[in-house]
DNA sequence: AATATATGTGTATTTATTACACTAAGAGTG
DNA sequence: CACTCTTAGTGTAATAAATACACATATATT
């Protein structure tokens, strides 16, 4: 191999389109920019990648810069290059998602000067936002709804323990429809992948539901072979 | 806005990963490299995105210029960007893949210097090859093996008009599986997507089997809900 | 004690999946 | 034309999964 080739390095930004749930919503991740282009606008976590860093460890480092949370695992979603998408040149973006239990997750802290504040937004009802991230975040979704039908992502929005029914609402949230609620659950405790505990929710002002946990060793077996869902 | 802001645009590169099947193999299109690095390798097609066209584009001209194939639609499969995966420095490139049927296209001929020639490649016996991209491939075939489970993506390499056999043999070649004949019939025939036709095999010494086409129009209504196929 | 609210459960019907083996058709050969 | 070779083409019974559908129960609040 030749050495007197040109030395080149890539140019281009990384986006995190982060989910998360909440009060039987699911919601998306967005900063306020505090900096141009765009600045003062709402728009997905992301920033250029350095040449030292690979993309997976750059979404990492974006995302704790702009939100404070940190070691969340992403998956890379689509690459985005239309020759309009940025104001500066053609600039193109590799998007990754992830859903989170919001739960757990304490404040949200930006700690970089381009970014004012992070704050969820539920998924149906989002502001207008910089370059093409209402494009990017349609594709995840378009993505994760597909996704659900075999590979229980859903469990990554949830709580340790949780009820059926929170695990029924998150699945009519992501899809928008209805689901039979016995159904759902002879359909779902077959998979053998739940664990009951003999712990019940507390703090509700009625019938306390019984928690349940996601059983990983069992999991893995059952998405081996696929794991559908359907109506 | 401002436009204050320096210009910038994105140094990069795509690949193509192209699968056909023939003889009851799924195959993969290689070019031979004429320029460094890699010169004398075996490797995808692929080069640099130019500032003025979309990731797409660039996808249909650099096939074109590698093989002499034209018009055939590729979708988007990953970014790669692992900083020593190109030797002129961190180089990330988008690949995409497409499915061929192979009966119906001639012979390939490249239409640039960078390439002495263009083969079909049995998907189970690849060369050693240029880059990373032994890797994209492996992660292209992952892609197609989830895909097929709910997409009928086996109809675009296969001939238009094809026996049960055929359309049995392409899944075992890409599940690399035996199938139940009498099973994978009645529920293949079963989606109500294949249209019978009048006519037979040719040129066979044997029982010549009935040909099928592909029922478009009914497809697209199956797979709105999804199309499973397992084992 | 009454009310409000969400939990938790069963059955019958229909549809899909699997396991399994033989006869029929057509081409080629002598 | 008889024979051989090779693949095409077909059915049934058993099991498992998907669907449609309604009411009594537990708990907290007033």
């Amino acid at each position: 191999m030749q050495s007197n080739l040109p030395h080149l390095n890539s140019i281009f930004t990384a986006d995190c389109v982060i989910f998360g749930f909440h009060e039987s919503q699911v919601k998306v991740l967005l900063i306020e920019r505090n900096e141009y282009p765009y600045k003062g606008w709402w728009g997905l976590p992301g920033f250029f990648v350095e040449h030292d860093e690979t993309i997976d460890e750059a979404v990492q480092r974006i995302l704790y810069e702009h939100t404070g949370l940190r070691d969340i695992y992403m998956e890379q979603l689509y690459t985005f290059g239309d020759l309009k998408r940025h104001p500066q040149g053609r600039i193109i973006t590799v998007s990754y998602y992830a859903m989170l239990r919001l739960e757990d997750q304490v404040a949200l802290t930006p700690h970089s000067d381009y970014v004012r504040q992070a704050v969820w937004h539920p998924m149906d009802k989002l502001p207008e936002l910089a370059f093409d991230h209402s494009h990017i975040i349609e594709k995840s979704i378009e993505k994760i709804r597909r996704k659900i039908n075999h590979s229980p992502i859903v469990f990554e929005l949830l709580p340790e323990k949780f009820t059926l029914t929170q695990l029924q609402q998150v699945y009519e949230a992501l899809w928008g429809t209805k689901l039979d609620k016995r159904n759902f659950r002879k359909k779902m405790l077959n998979y053998n992948i739940l664990k009951e505990t003999n712990e019940k929710q507390k703090n509700v002002s009625y019938r306390a539901a019984r928690l349940y946990k996601f059983d990983k060793r069992k999991y893995a077996k059952v998405f081996q072979q696929g794991f559908t869902f359907k109506k």
